[in-house]
DNA sequence: AGCACGCCGACT
DNA sequence: GTCGGCGTGCTC
């Protein structure tokens, strides 16, 4: 009877406490706390059926009693570990983004104790570990608008208390060397400074930029971590001896112990959203940790958000600008090549006039850059004879071809992106059984290195993908690669996009400046321009002129116009018209349901349901059911609902409602995205 | 998340 | 006749 004793139940008259576990229960669970009561934010062993699970102890008023039980009823809580507490601003955090999200709050708070805790704290610690940047280390020269930018975050960070700012500025005006200015005050202040980037591959160049000018690189938080490097990185942070951290969206989960600045570096950027588990945009989050903390927010980016701009708009957030290139350069100038006009040669994507610049440029001695965002060797595989195409068996999604890569037993291979499906390329077609019939559609990066190592033999080439660049350390070795000019020409999905400093690079061409515009989502000719712009800034920085070709069927496209008359304003004027028209976000509020099952009835059966169960009122529109634009993905079907609300309503106690209303059978999952960012 | 309980196929 | 598949359900 040992057993019942240990993890038996309290006396009466004991505390009731209520306990999160990082599990996807409903809520806290209540624990009996016979021996004076740990405060909240305490991490704690407590019982679990026969299990002993690791907990923290939440605050009273967030938890719910447990019906008709009195605390006699209840088991008894375990050892408090040696871990510091979770801060009250980071419990709240976690209250906050799971009645935001419609998630369990422990899913929430799996993300925040994403450590071993078992483990005790190592001894000795190196003594070079999180050492102290030094504000004082190499302040920057700044140029008069930088400087006045840095004043006023100084200033706000000064202040102490919560604001947001969005820092704006071209490629190449300097806006990392302000915001780290911002760090700088922060430092001094004696608080804590988070900068979240979209992506790790990213952090590489950040992180040594920021040892450049602090003297030691700040604390880095990303999947990638290894079990210790993790687990003292999360101490430190807590015991606020990491007094910088720069890490992707879930370093928004750290235990800061005092908090004083958050930096959102690209904050337009898609990679912000996460799409599984607790579905959240890290830049909202970031604003609403930033008000929890009474921490001043930063969002930077060259082609900011249309929430950010209407933000500022309404006066919510403060705007600042860097208008002028760093060093006198001069933005590139875009030009269009009308495929239509002027059409590549048969079976090959790039045009002669392209060709012809990528050749200019190389004979210069300067770097060219080929931007496709499209991974592999080719999007679809053809039957020639029947017409069948090559399709994943648990996807809507055609198989794209592979060549040479790393992984593949052999050189070709057939990929679902979606999935991961691989196989081999079939000798005759699956459909007709005619033999040698298939052939290769339209390109992806592998397909236009081929047509580059066919036009310029010499030219010594990389291509950058995230399938070819494994890790930051791979991003990092090949960024080195082109500063270090060991590489003519670069060619690149949208990892190239991204913030790089690469001065020897003068010509950028854009193969398919189209793709992207024909998903048919809301966001999707906002979302191109912004990558186009943000490759199109990668050409020409330091002295050399850039120059830019975008090769287009559709030149006239309001987004093609605006990349090339270098007018960001009028085309977000022109959405901007257009979103608010609909109600669409920002001005209005979204929230998508994807119902999925194994069979496409029962979801559509379910879907019809909550179709019938909707939500309606002044303000209120659901549309849908439809399958969703990935009708079967990972071998389930899906169906989609859009239920939009006017900005003043709040969404939440709606879909509560609704879901509330539909049980969905067994093996039918409906999931809830809150603020959808794409509409897969 | 884990770890139980619960109803239908191939085995000592 | 049992061992075991992982589908649903609960954990204070």
């Amino acid at each position: 009877m040992a057993g019942t004793e240990e993890s038996g139940r309290a006396e009466a008259g004991a505390a009731r406490i209520a306990v999160l576990l990082p599990y996807p229960f409903a809520g806290p669970l209540d624990y009996a706390a016979p021996a004076g009561a740990p405060p909240p934010g305490t991490i704690v062993a407590v019982p679990l059926r026969r299990r002993s699970v690791l907990g923290v102890v939440w605050d009273a008023e967030t938890g719910s009693p447990r019906e008709g039980g009195d605390a006699g009823s209840l088991r008894s809580l375990g050892a408090a570990i040696d871990a510091p507490p979770l801060p009250p601003d980071l419990r709240r955090f976690i209250d906050w983004v799971a009645a935001y999200t419609l998630s369990p709050p422990g899913e929430v708070l799996a993300m925040a104790l994403r450590i071993d805790l078992r483990q005790p704290p190592r001894a000795p610690r190196r003594a070079t570990e999180f050492a102290s940047p030094d504000p004082a280390h190499a302040p920057p020269r700044l140029t008069a608008d930088q400087a006045a930018a840095a004043v006023a975050l100084r200033a706000a960070v000064d202040a102490k208390n919560f604001s947001v700012t969005l820092l704006a500025g071209v490629t190449g005006s300097g806006k990392t060397e302000v915001y780290f200015e911002a760090i700088a005050a922060c430092l001094a202040a004696g608080r804590q400074a988070l900068v979240l980037l979209p992506e790790i591959a990213l952090s590489a160049q950040i992180l040594a930029r920021f040892a450049a000018r602090f003297g030691v690189a700040p604390a880095a938080w990303h999947s990638e971590l290894g079990p210790a490097l993790r687990r003292r990185t999360w101490r430190a942070v807590a015991e606020g001896r990491a007094r910088v951290v720069v890490g992707a969206r879930s370093a928004l989960f750290l235990p800061f112990a005092e908090l004083g600045l958050v930096i959102v570096d690209e904050e337009h950027e898609g990679a912000f959203k996460q799409e599984e588990g607790v579905i959240y945009h890290a830049r909202d989050m970031a604003v609403v940790r930033g008000r929890l903390a009474n921490a001043p927010v930063v969002l930077v980016s060259a082609t900011p958000s249309l929430e950010t701009l209407s933000n500022v708009a309404a006066g919510r957030y403060r705007r600042l600008d860097l208008p002028a290139r760093h060093g006198g350069a001069a933005l590139p100038a875009v030009e269009m090549i009308d495929l239509r006009a002027d059409p590549p040669p048969r079976g090959r994507f790039l045009a002669p006039r392209l060709v012809a610049a990528i050749a200019e440029t190389l004979a210069r001695g300067e770097q060219a850059m080929l931007f496709l965002n499209r991974r592999g060797y080719a999007p679809l595989t053809l039957c020639r004879a029947c017409g069948h195409r090559l399709e994943c068996p648990h996807c809507t999604a055609w198989l794209v071809a592979h060549r040479a890569r790393p992984d593949f037993t052999s050189p070709h291979g057939l990929i679902c992106h979606h999935c991961g499906h691989q196989t081999a390329p079939p000798q005759a077609c699956p459909a007709c059984g005619a033999e040698g019939s298939l052939v290769a559609i339209g390109p992806g990066v592998e397909r236009i290195t081929e047509e580059a190592a066919a036009l310029f033999p010499d030219a010594r080439r990389l291509v950058m993908a995230s399938d070819t660049l494994a890790g930051a350390g791979a991003a990092m070795a090949a960024a080195e690669a082109i500063l270090e000019r060991r590489v003519d020409l670069i060619i690149g999905t949208q990892i190239v996009a991204k913030g790089w400093h690469f001065p020897h690079l003068t010509l950028v061409g854009v193969v398919d400046a189209d793709l992207g515009l024909n998903g048919g989502d809301l966001r999707c000719a906002e979302r191109t321009f912004q990558l186009l712009h943000q490759v199109a800034g990668r050409a020409g920085r330091a002295g050399a002129p850039g120059r830019v070709l975008l090769q287009s069927f559709s030149p006239e496209h309001p987004v093609m116009r605006a990349l090339r008359a270098g007018d960001p304003a009028g085309f977000l004027a022109a959405e901007t018209t257009a979103r608010r028209a609909g109600h669409w976000p920002p001005y209005g509020r979204l929230a998508a349901l994807i119902v999925s099952a194994a069979s496409a009835p029962l979801a559509e059966d379910v879907a019809r349901r909550l179709a019938r169960a909707a939500p309606a009122g002044p303000g209120i529109t659901v549309l849908g059911p439809a399958p969703a634009p990935l009708t079967r993905l990972r071998g389930r079907y899906r169906q989609r609902l859009l239920l939009k609300v006017r900005r003043e309503l709040a969404l939440q106690p709606l879909l509560r409602a609704w879901l509330a209303a539909v049980a969905p059978p067994g093996g039918v999952r409906v999931v809830v995205d809150v603020d959808p960012f794409s509409f897969l």
